[in-house]
DNA sequence: AATTATTTTTTACGCGCGTAAAGAATTTGC
DNA sequence: GCAAATTCTTTACGCGCGTAAAAAATAATT
């Protein structure tokens, strides 16, 4: 290296001893040329350290070898999980990743998509917001930019889908519950932000059902992102109102849950599922912070690698077969029962 | 809108009765042609919902409006927040932020230097992984791209440096426990991946000589970027070999800590400040979960709004500077004491 | 060695926009 | 109302690359 800097690929192919087209070649695709030619171009890049301007190379195609994966609250480590694993999955597949995070703001997931439709991605892995999205907003995106939507579904947007059954969540749960002592109650949020809490109440209502048990939703106020704090204050009204009727609470959510077992601790009720405790609390999701909460959370754990994957795979389907599918199918995979310390 | 799809800035130009080149400088700079003209053009972007290619665009600048912001770790909630509060005052200030993360792996810092080089960004925002950061990489980067570090220090490395003064954070941490009950241990890595808990350590140390008290540093074994199971395992060592001289251990982060409380819950020592607990446990950086531990956390606070603010700033500053500083200033915010439950 | 198949070179054009220069039109100041 | 200042139009070129077509070179096959 060190040697005079190399300002674009013409400078660069006459160095290299390979005419320009050539080079152009080669950059689209290694293979698609003769062994011996990809070796002198390789060990040009090496010496001269060129890489092709990109913007030149995408400004004459209507598609770009971007991906765009938005996701809607990043200070949620879940999402952070989810980002590391696509992320590099589509390197692998040698396209870039473009990150984004709506910040739980429909303003913000308004102003991403109005971004990435000028990137022309190849594609995008959209995770809404859900309840406040702008759907008409996200349908229009979905028109123009092959998109696979994950984590939370709007019904008909996007070419396909690629989610977490919630009903396998809950209904695990339930009768995990059930099974092993009082049944629980049902606690969420009144407005929630995410339509898979809609489907957990539903599976709730479903399986205390078919056990022949009573259900009892406990719907607390508070809207946006901020569920610990939504869940502890709701957690203090429920407790100081004994609003339950067993022992035991079902969470829609980890968050919520970690923000009602501080409302446990404080209130001085001892959570755990062994003699001695005065309360159980489950939960959904497997948040990574769960198996950290005082006592660790029994909860329901995403698929995390098969969703993900999954959605990075579906993805590049679309692409493949030119960005539309003829039917939009929806896969979901399993929850995984994980036992811990809390009931 | 509904009119027929504008292909480039000449359609553009002719359908809105403006010439191109104003048109072109209308967007480099809406204030910078006559309000009539503005309105006219602006009239027509609402109608015909036209935008320039970007990479049209960029293609020959050598500097674009793009602003590059690198975290080290993502699944860590403190950087989704950071992010938060940075991209929204790029975007703010007419720039494009594009967010990155390491994912804890120097390997991908690297990656994400190598792309970021590519995108020819006006600036980039660069919280190295630490210890493990491949020094060189980062130096050729900051030659190469105007670059502010934050959080964690690099030294010499980038035009300045914005984070927080770790030395207030455990002077006053070390200070409120002896002031208020039996002085502190202090609960580290062996390894740490970030230059900031050694920093901590010494200040911990040096305080410690100041008021008179025999230090006592605990490391505990473990590398890489979990530290809640770092510390959780650390704890579970330290507390069955009672390595504590005191009833009270600081610990270098939250992160480590809220493994520890885990530890703590886990072998049955009861956790608090009050009479009727075993031990006390602070810490340090106000971690978006600190509050809803059991108990609560007692840590002190990072500035993040200012941290995170006066590292835009400065970004946005060196900018203008045309990207070199004369001298690289490092900006420390102080912490703030956040006393809670568990000390 | 001759034929065929494959790969590379040469030549040339276009993408969408930035931008420079010179002249025309409009606005501003007095 | 007129000169000066500002803004806009016209014309034209270049950026770095993709890519098409035809010719040349190289490799594979028989």
């Amino acid at each position: 290296m060190g040697e005079r800097k190399i300002r674009n690929m013409e400078e660069f192919a006459s160095v290299s001893g390979i005419s320009r087209p050539t080079v152009s070649k080669y950059f689209n695709d290694p293979s698609s040329v003769r062994a011996s030619t990809r070796a002198r171009i390789e060990a040009a890049i090496e010496q001269y350290d060129y890489r092709p301007n990109i913007y030149a190379i995408n400004q004459n195609r209507q598609l770009t070898k971007n991906i765009g994966i938005v996701v809607p609250y990043l200070a949620d480590p879940f999402f952070g999980e989810i980002a590391r694993v696509i992320e590099q999955r589509c390197i692998e597949a040698g396209f870039s990743p473009s990150l984004f995070s709506s910040h739980g703001e429909a303003e913000q997931e308004r102003d991403i998509l109005d971004t990435l439709r000028s990137l022309k991605p190849a594609g995008v892995l959209l995770a809404p917001l859900g309840r406040t999205s702008d759907k008409s907003v996200i349908e229009a995106f979905c028109r123009d930019v092959p998109t696979v939507l994950f984590d939370s579904n709007i019904e008909g947007m996007g070419e396909a889908f690629v989610g977490s059954d919630n009903y396998s969540f809950v209904s695990q749960t339930v009768e995990y519950l059930s099974r092993t002592g009082e049944p629980p109650c049902f606690f969420e949020m009144k407005h929630p932000a995410n339509p898979n809490a809609n489907k957990r109440r539903r599976a709730y209502l479903d399986m205390m059902e078919r056990l022949g048990l009573e259900p009892l939703v406990l719907q607390i106020e508070g809207t946006g992102w901020e569920f610990e704090e939504i869940g502890r204050k709701g957690g203090h009204d429920i407790l100081s109102r004994k609003a339950m009727r067993t022992n035991t609470i079902l969470c829609s959510n980890d968050r919520l849950a970690i923000g009602l077992l501080s409302a446990c601790y404080e209130a001085g009720y001892k959570v755990g599922r062994d003699a001695g405790h005065d309360l159980r609390v489950a939960s959904h999701d497997d948040h990574p912070f769960s198996r950290y909460t005082c006592p660790s959370l029994t909860t329901a754990a995403h698929d995390y690698a098969n969703v993900s994957g999954h959605a990075v795979d579906t993805l590049f389907h679309l692409i493949e077969s030119g960005g539309r599918f003829s039917t939009r199918d929806e896969t979901l995979f399993s929850a995984r029962l994980i036992m811990r310390d809390s009931a």
